[in-house]
DNA sequence: ATCCCGAGGG
DNA sequence: CCCTCTGGAT
């Protein structure tokens, strides 16, 4: 895909996906950080259910680390892999005390070096709380980057460096959002819905996919 | 059965 | 590169 194709692309989602955050439940950034911590390998569903109650007992670090394990543990069980992830958000909490005064750190490196936080974690942090221009690759980006041709690579980083290069600057911050959402319900796994795709001028994928599934 | 708005470890 | 952790959705 050429790059004015890939622009194209990305400025056709744009049209098709009126306002990018309002699915988001938190924007304070340790909120933020918990929760995308916690939402690896579930649903939205899933978490938007037990953060409410965990952020009334534990808002910030302290509490939380005061709270503990177990007593994360309580509100998280019915998140998928809730073992671990409570105990990344303690330990994730007392390091944000001992490192950052209590506070999300701004960088990459420093997100990055918090346990439960990988690369796809801190572009989500950087960009929602902190206004930074990252693409969060997950699955569903790395997926269309790949069957469209808007962003081919073999690993999410690959994929990540190319839309990053071929996004319009002035649509990067808001574009992983998009992209999340046309990976979601239209550009899915499974069964796409090519012929209700906003950026089918843009893709050939329609023309494999109707003859042989995407395995 | 298979995959997921992943990360960490071997 | 591979595997595991987990509940939920399809």
């Amino acid at each position: 895909m050429s790059a004015d194709a890939a622009a194209g692309f990305i400025r056709a989602l744009a049209q098709a996906t009126p306002d990018p955050q309002t699915e988001l439940l938190y924007t304070d950034p340790y909120s933020l950080l918990v929760a995308v911590v916690l939402s690896a390998q579930t649903t939205d569903a899933a978490v938007n259910r037990a953060t409410p109650a965990l952020f009334a007992a534990a808002p910030d670090p302290a509490a939380m680390v005061a709270l503990g394990e177990a007593g994360v543990a309580a509100h998280i069980r019915t998140i998928g892999l809730w073992q671990a992830k409570a105990r990344n958000v303690v330990a994730l909490s007392r390091l944000l005390l001992e490192r950052h005064g209590g506070a999300v750190p701004e960088t990459r490196e420093a997100l990055e070096a918090l346990p439960g936080v990988g690369r796809k974690t801190a572009n989500v942090v950087l960009n929602v709380a902190f206004g930074a221009e990252t693409m969060a690759v997950d699955t569903h980006i790395f997926r269309i980057g790949n069957r469209t041709g808007l962003a081919p690579g073999r690993t999410p980083r690959e994929v990540e460096d190319r839309l990053v290069k071929r996004c319009p600057p002035a649509l990067l911050r808001s574009a992983h959002h998009w992209l999340i959402l046309h990976g979601r319900y239209v550009c899915k796994a499974r069964l796409p819905e090519c012929w209700r795709c906003a950026a089918r001028a843009f893709c050939n994928y329609r023309d494999k996919v109707l003859v042989a599934p995407a395995r």
